[in-house]
DNA sequence: TTCTCCGCCTATGGGGCCTT
DNA sequence: AAGGCCCCATAGGCGGAGAA
């Protein structure tokens, strides 16, 4: 089930558009492809790019021939239609207080090219999301294949959170969300939980609400199960989902991938020592994270994450709810 | 009564496939 | 390639039944 990725690279998606940018979509899946197609050619070519449009239909998972053309072309209206409201950032050597942007500026095609379509993003949009760092990873080839907006949104926030420790312990990943997180999420306006989740999951019920559809097709695109339930009452819905993989070893709570960042940060930012012996320090570090053993691990992890640049929500799913095997 | 949950219903999305 | 027709899947509202 599971399949390759290598024809179609990952984009590193920026959190504020993660997070329902989208305000409003009917049942479309394709703005937020949309908006992962976009992003994934801004970091390549720019704020300014010329796409062919058969590409671009590719990339959307879209029939060869023009058919849906007309979509797209809403669709790239309902992105410049749709603006973010900024706060607090440099713009070319200026502070800006705040700033009313959409993420698609301009989008043209003309009638000696009708097989181009140019596309400028909003540079004052880049400008914002550089000063941020708190990234989503998604594959595009994945991206291409979700064809309802609960499972590419569902997928995304399990891209964001999956490797956060959590209190359930070694090797699960959570996240809990009230309804009116996932209504933000989705782009939706449910009064009431079974609206979007019922509990008959996977197989007896015959009209899956969304949740229970974004997971099943989670399921068939990627192969991963995440396991959704309501509690009522913390008034949340729970997803979890295996992340074992990500420890190197049942004593470690930090994730393999983050541990060399993490002990350089530990040595530049807590440890006062001359040049030379640095990269010592740095792997004495190391091994002490991986043992479990550095004094004080969950609070330096919280601050380094702080200057990773993760945002409250993030830093709070660690915080709040720590590994049972940290001992604060 | 109000809330919860589920199945039914309808408009529409969108691919398959045929013909031109 | 492009249009037409077909047909299945989906989003989300609605109402009924049962629970609280």
């Amino acid at each position: 089930m599971k399949e390759k990725l290598k024809k179609y690279p990952i984009v590193k998606k920026h959190n504020s558009l993660t997070d329902g940018y989208i305000k409003k979509t009917d049942k479309e899946v394709l703005p937020d492809k949309m908006i992962n197609v976009l992003y994934h050619f801004y970091e390549i070519k720019g704020e300014k790019f010329t796409l062919k449009l058969p590409e671009l239909r590719a990339y959307l998972g879209l029939d060869r021939n023009g058919r849906n053309d007309d979509r797209i072309y809403k669709v790239l209206q309902k992105l410049k239609e749709n603006v973010l409201f900024l706060r607090d950032f440099n713009y070319k050597g200026r502070e800006v207080k705040m700033a009313i942007v959409s993420f698609l500026n301009e989008a043209t095609i003309y009638k000696d090219k009708e097989n181009e379509i140019e596309i400028e993003i909003s540079s004052k949009m880049i400008e914002f999301l550089k000063q941020k760092t708190g990234y989503t990873p998604i594959e595009l080839e994945y991206n291409k294949r979700f064809k309802t907006k609960f499972g590419l949104k569902l997928y995304e926030m399990y891209k964001r959170y999956y490797d956060l420790p959590n209190k359930e312990g070694f090797g699960y990943g959570k996240v809990e969300k009230t309804l009116e997180q996932i209504n933000a999420m989705f782009g939706t306006n449910y009064k009431h939980t079974a609206d979007i989740f019922n509990k008959k999951y996977p197989h007896e019920s015959k009209t899956a609400k969304g949740i229970n559809r974004g997971i099943e097709e989670i399921k068939n695109i990627t192969g991963i199960y995440i396991h959704c339930f309501y509690d009522k009452e913390k008034k949340k819905f729970v997803f979890g989902w295996d992340n074992s993989n990500i420890y190197p070893n049942e004593e470690c709570v930090i994730p393999k991938k983050s541990i060399k960042k993490f002990a350089n940060w530990y040595v530049l930012n807590r440890v006062k020592s001359d040049k030379e012996n640095l990269p010592t320090y740095v792997k004495e570090i190391e091994k002490k994270i991986k043992n479990n053993t550095l004094n004080g691990i969950h609070k330096f992890y919280m601050e380094f994450l702080k200057a990773m640049g993760k945002d409250k929500e993030e830093i709070a799913n660690c915080w709040n709810k720590y590994i049972k095997k940290w001992k604060c």
